[in-house]
DNA sequence: TAATTGTACATTGTTAACAATTAATTGCAA
DNA sequence: TTGCAATTAATTGTTAACAATGTACAATTA
């Protein structure tokens, strides 16, 4: 069955500026305006304040005391090097904890999200590619971790995937990630983990 | 000469809370009330609101739609120890950043907050201890990758050092940090290392 | 009694007006 | 024209009232 989780206004609003943004749509630099983002969503100033907070907290946006939020830069080299090994760490920490300790719902579940990052890849819809990329990732990690993990995590992937490339290019992404629930559904910890990192890069 | 940073009424809210958290005055999963925290700093909810959210991505109140936000509960030892890892490994890459690249005033500055710190042990001032050798660590990664190799990192500790005790025994803990900024002096990036996979544990 | 519904209360969510700050513009003088 | 000061406009920060939601407890029913 669905779940159909009820998402907040807030929450919303959250979700479609981050694609924003991942997306390339809101470039580098752009400044957000808080009274057109308003009337954009049709709300308030308010709810839109708390997204832009959450949002900077997250790394996407920059702010400004008195003077507002802007996108933020692409990482330099440096830092995105050091992002994959952080994320690596936490990723493959997560598929430690699930070795011998993993559902058939939840292996398909995950089966799922592929399927559909599957079709976002045919249709050559690659926002919504990355995004299903991500939920995947956000996934097993939360399975593993549950809301401490992930909050530890999310910042990390959400900054590394601003301006990402590889994905338009890449025809193997797909079968990456069944590869890692193949390995997951094994319990193949060694596979699993080498899977990971070919996928983390 | 003191920096004496003018501070938003908002950040000196959080700063108070965050101490407040870490000391344990507030203990895990208390309530926050945004209109007795309005009364309390003498402002409408509208700011108290901002810093909750924003206390809430770093990790130390945990938020839930329509009913409010908590300080959240101590990391499990699996978590406590990734989250070594991961700080050790930001930490580690800052210090790589700043050999032969630090000036002077820098080391000056990290003397400084380290005799603060000493002040602060002599006292058994032992909150304000914590907030100084988070000061402490906040400067030199700052320096090293600026405000979004900051941002990575600060969650990470956040979220570590609440209920965190070693610090009421450890009389090390001042001398560890003298031997960074020696070695950080000496340009020694072993010794750096070492010293700062010694600090954090 | 146990479960359920209904109601009153407390708390968070949202809004719109107002205050404070910053950015842009204008006017003036050298 | 250029540089600077004063003024104006645009934007963010704050506030207080109101709406919507969730919680606790009493009343009701099986």
């Amino acid at each position: 069955m669905k779940s159909n989780k009820i998402l907040s206004v807030r929450e919303q609003i959250a979700d479609v500026l981050r694609s924003d943004i991942i997306s390339g749509e809101l470039e580098p630099n752009a400044k957000l305006n808080e009274q057109k983002l308003a009337e954009r969503f049709g709300t308030s100033r308010g709810p839109i304040r708390d997204v832009l907070i959450k949002l900077t907290k997250e790394g996407l946006l920059v702010s400004k005391d008195n003077v507002g939020s802007s996108v933020s830069s692409p990482l330099t080299p440096e830092l995105q090097k050091l992002s994959i090994e952080i994320r690596r760490k936490i990723e493959e920490h997560a598929v430690k904890q699930l070795e011998n300790n993993i559902s058939e719902a939840d292996l398909a579940q995950m089966d799922a999200i592929i399927d559909k990052m599957q079709e976002h890849f045919d249709k050559e819809e690659f926002t919504e590619l990355t995004k299903t990329d991500i939920e995947f990732h956000k996934y097993f990690v939360g399975l593993a971790g549950g809301e401490d993990l992930t909050n530890l995590w999310y910042p990390v992937v959400l900054r590394m995937r601003m301006n990402y490339q590889r994905i338009r290019n890449s025809q193997t992404l797909v079968d990456e990630h069944r590869h890692i629930v193949d390995a997951l559904r094994k319990n193949d910890l060694k596979l699993a983990i080498s899977s990971i990192r070919k996928n983390i890069k």
